[in-house]
DNA sequence: CAACTCCACGGAAACGTTTACGTACCGCTT
DNA sequence: AAGCGGTACGTAAACGTTTCCGTGGAGTTG
């Protein structure tokens, strides 16, 4: 049906070797026959069968990458960068999604390993020692650290302090915080930088404990927030901040006049809202991007030291943030 | 380093066809040896190389998936259904991205088609004609339906029809259109059912043309829908809807009152909305799931009559419509 | 008891590449 | 003219499976 190197090459009248030479950039061919190759090859309709060629090279040229959820915008974000960037080295990328389930993790590493060069983990749920260490691929983490693991992740620390500096500017001192999943790193990091910072500041820090990063957490962070005496709250992510607007006009909480809202990602969602979110911006293309940068220089050198490189975050001031209103 | 199935062989005391065959669910082996080689598996670690059973079999147990716009909820939720039907087939999925460009189209179909025993391509944006037809390899489409292909489509003409009817029963007989891409077929669908719909009902339908399937499209329909007498708009998809609706609101047109709008496709995006979205759900997960199906049947028979199955739509009811304010 | 069937398993070819090694040839130096 | 280095190319082994075919032994039948 297809036709192989062994057809090219009785075509143009070479070896298979040659074939494969013509093919493989850096081969030494006189320019001559390449031409000769490549043009029989297209008459032909070939081109080299990516399972041969692995099969000996032990090279794919795929990679992996394992989000938590492909509908949160967030990751599809991370998944356009990886895939802009891949596109370039003429990478192929397979995608898993775990639903939110830690335990779906493992599976998916697990299933890719076979599969690709490397893997890019987005977000992981599961604690880092519960993946699996024998599967002897290389791995390049987005929104985690780990001693000894590569990482791409961004500023969440300084994010969250500038959101809560700038609430603290507007005249907020009691401000509530809807946190996310439990074993989110980026979540560990805006926690505690929110404490420090909130100490620093003089701030009341109402710690609404983990909800879900969907709008239903977000429905359910509001009227924990309104329990509380704060008149400001900062939500684990833009989808949370969404479900959080909801509720507070639900139950007649003007926002901004009555409530402050703060989200976290700057997704498209943020510019969609009504009044638009205030939000930290946290890069998601460029986490993707770095990432498949990252995955391709420790498929260089296996050897090298793990780089862990962290981008900017910055808060993005819109239309659910402004002054409590005086009582 | 990792350990091939002559290892296995050699550590269980069998022939490395035995231990294919162990592996190959169907082959003849006795029970007892099988768990000999089963448990000499698991204490190597061994599993079976991918590319070297894909160079002989022909089949690599993935499937490709192109989609315009990952960061599309609704090409989310195709994804997922895609991905959780694929899961259960122990099918890895390679993604595609085009970036909404008709001309990418090509090459994700011509890079992928050696990687994947099957490629489902979503809501296509260049003409049939224009996709590479040498590479010989099963395709389904979802939302576009071809002669000869088979394709997964939902019952837009249905939908829209039920948001006329909807829209009539409330009392507006002046109705605006936004449409979507030109050569996207779901959305011809839906102007061709609206004409005739409108044509029966006595609506008076007012198209405002192509818009981009973006936000800004849709602040850019809500501009031209306002130079129409039109009460109502209904828009190519949730995303103009939106779009749509913040523009109204920076004109001071109040919706429902003064302005009602109906999207399209019930992403989570349309319960995001305040007020929520009346909208034509268009169901996605399942035309994720559809599509593997189909794609299985046809990889077990490669010459089966094409199959065009079809989705059901209806009108979903919510925030954003009531009757025209009266003059 | 012979002839036959069936089952479990081994041997070996095949899948389509890449690459180490070998060889012929050309041009240059001495 | 002999020797030598470099270049372009061919030969063949190797990658790790699956599967066709063959074989020996156990069980069944006349």
């Amino acid at each position: 049906m297809t036709s192989t190197s062994r057809d090219v090459a009785r075509a143009a009248g070479v070896s298979v070797a040659t074939v494969s030479r013509a093919f493989s950039e850096a081969g030494a061919v006189s320019d001559s026959t390449r031409r000769k190759v490549l043009t029989e090859a297209r008459r032909l309709g070939y081109s080299p069968n990516p399972a041969a060629r692995r099969l000996i090279t032990g090279r794919s040229g795929n990679i992996g990458i394992i989000v938590p959820d492909l509908a949160n915008p967030f990751f599809a974000d991370i998944i356009k960068g990886v895939q802009r960037r891949a596109r370039e080295g003429r990478q192929a990328i397979l995608v898993a999604d775990t639903d939110e389930q830690a335990r779906l993790e493992g599976d998916a590493l697990r299933s890719l390993a076979r599969q690709v060069d490397g893997i890019i983990l987005a977000s992981p749920r599961s604690a880092i020692e519960d993946l699996p260490g024998d599967l002897n691929i290389p791995i390049v983490l987005i929104h985690r650290q780990a001693p000894g693991w590569w990482s791409v992740t961004a500023d969440f620390a300084e994010g969250v302090r500038q959101a809560l500096v700038n609430l603290r500017a507007l005249g907020h001192d009691h401000v509530a915080y809807a946190g996310g999943p439990h074993l989110s790193w980026s979540g560990g990091m805006r926690t505690e930088s929110l404490r420090t910072c909130a100490a620093e500041l003089g701030v009341h820090l109402y710690e609404l404990g983990s909800v879900a990063p969907t709008i239903d957490g977000g429905l359910a962070a509001a009227d924990l927030a309104l329990a509380t005496p704060a008149t400001a709250l900062i939500a684990y992510n833009d989808v949370v901040a969404l479900g959080a607007m909801r509720r507070f006009g639900a139950r007649g909480v003007d926002v901004p006049g009555g409530m402050s809202v703060v989200g976290c990602d700057n997704t498209m969602l943020s510019q969609l809202a009504v009044p638009s979110l205030t939000t930290v911006d946290v890069p998601r293309f460029e986490a993707g991007e770095a990432a498949v940068a990252l995955l391709d220089r420790y498929l260089a050198d296996a050897d090298a030291e793990p780089i862990e490189q962290v981008l900017a975050t910055a808060l993005v001031i819109r239309g659910t943030t402004a002054p409590p209103r005086q009582t």
